[in-house]
DNA sequence: GTCATCATGTAAGCCGTTACATGATTGC
DNA sequence: GCAATCATGTAACGGCTTACATGATGAC
């Protein structure tokens, strides 16, 4: 999950490490949120296999200005860019993705045995995929879904009370809740999908002429 | 977490491992279910500690007849309870908790640094608290939650997409979906803790006694 | 008699956390 | 110059999973 989630992050901008693990904490929650411990290892892994590699390290500059605070990688990585070093923060490894890295995130956006948390970093990257691949995603998601639903209301023997019952109950609503959600995702990747077919026949929009390779 | 579980299933009913297994799938969900791996080393530990111990072990007959399946594990018990050697399965350890695992029981119930999946046993075993201790856990599991939330309205910064936002708005709407059920909870607690205070005192009126402490 | 299921356990290994170690920079 | 924050790492440890090893029983 860690890997999805570094390479993601790192296809849209070059990051290092501290910043990468805010904007991490930002996408999975604080919860459960990735330690430098398994970062810096997990980034390190990362650059041996040749998915990422460092760029501009010890040049660097970063923005201190606390400003709404999101904002500051976006900052650092902009002045990574430009080479600027602006007051002369030290030995910053600031990372970027390789070519490598790229067919690797591909693959794990892919990967259907993703867990659920795994799932979730699947959804916010997943623009990555082509539209069919989305939907697919989504649609095997949903079944899964679907199953825990139907297990659960195979069960439902065995010893019950109060709480036991509110929180089963909890369960199912949860699950429910959520593939609702699912299948607003699968209903607008069908129409996009619908959408860039018909655009393929006879180019009427001005968008996604690229995708050439496949649908 | 597999301790509580453990524990608050065996208060409940002496089982051994192997129903103990499937009872735990079914109060955490199939998904994220305790392996053999986990489960047998861990009733090793808390017999060691003296949580548990094995009662009627070798000598119980289970049975086999499939059932509605969920019910196997109450009839091996009640078996075994009997001492009804049935048709003779083997080399079964069925567990029993101890006095000590009662006390250790309570304590993990109470224990504030649990992770989702454990305030989920939690709840699922509250019913061993004492009200006042239930309102508490359900308080502190609302201020959590709350925290969440307000982190998350905090940020919201950083790169976004169709995806990105979606997914986020799907978590709010999660956590908010838990907060509505945790209320739900902390009344019908305020109103239980009332009513036990009321007749305590002398049964005047059934609501809301206890809350010197806020609101 | 053999296969599926019930049943218990061990071992290797992954993955991640906490805690520790280090050090530069900025604000006061 | 001192504390807080930024920044990167390492080391020890724990918990859980997968896979393996074992074996009894009941159904066919």
């Amino acid at each position: 999950m860690i890997d999805l989630a570094i390479l993601g992050l790192l296809d849209e901008q070059d990051l290092h490490g501290y910043e990468l693990k805010k904007q991490l904490a930002d996408l999975v929650g604080a919860r459960s949120g990735v330690s430098f411990g398994s970062l810096y290892p997990a980034l390190a892994r990362l650059e041996k296999a040749g998915a990422v590699k460092a760029v501009e390290a010890n040049t660097v500059a970063d923005a201190v200005i606390p400003m709404t605070g999101a904002l500051s990688g976006e900052i650092a990585a902009f002045r990574a860019r430009l080479g600027r070093p602006a007051k002369g923060r030290r030995n910053k490894k600031v990372y970027g993705i390789t070519e490598l890295g790229r067919q690797r995130l591909r693959l794990l956006l892919l990967d259907d045995h993703a867990d659920d948390r795994t799932f979730s970093v699947q959804v916010a990257f997943c623009q990555n995929l082509l539209p069919a691949q989305r939907l697919a995603l989504f649609e095997r998601r949903k079944a899964e879904l679907n199953r825990r639903l139907a297990d659960r209301t195979r069960v439902s023997a065995g010893r019950t009370n109060t709480y036991r019952n509110s929180l089963r109950e909890h369960d199912t609503e949860t699950i429910t809740h959520d593939l609702v959600w699912i299948d607003n995702l699968i209903d607008a990747s069908r129409a996009e999908l619908a959408e860039s077919a018909g655009t393929q026949i006879h180019s009427l929009e001005p968008q996604t002429i690229g995708d050439s390779h496949h649908e």
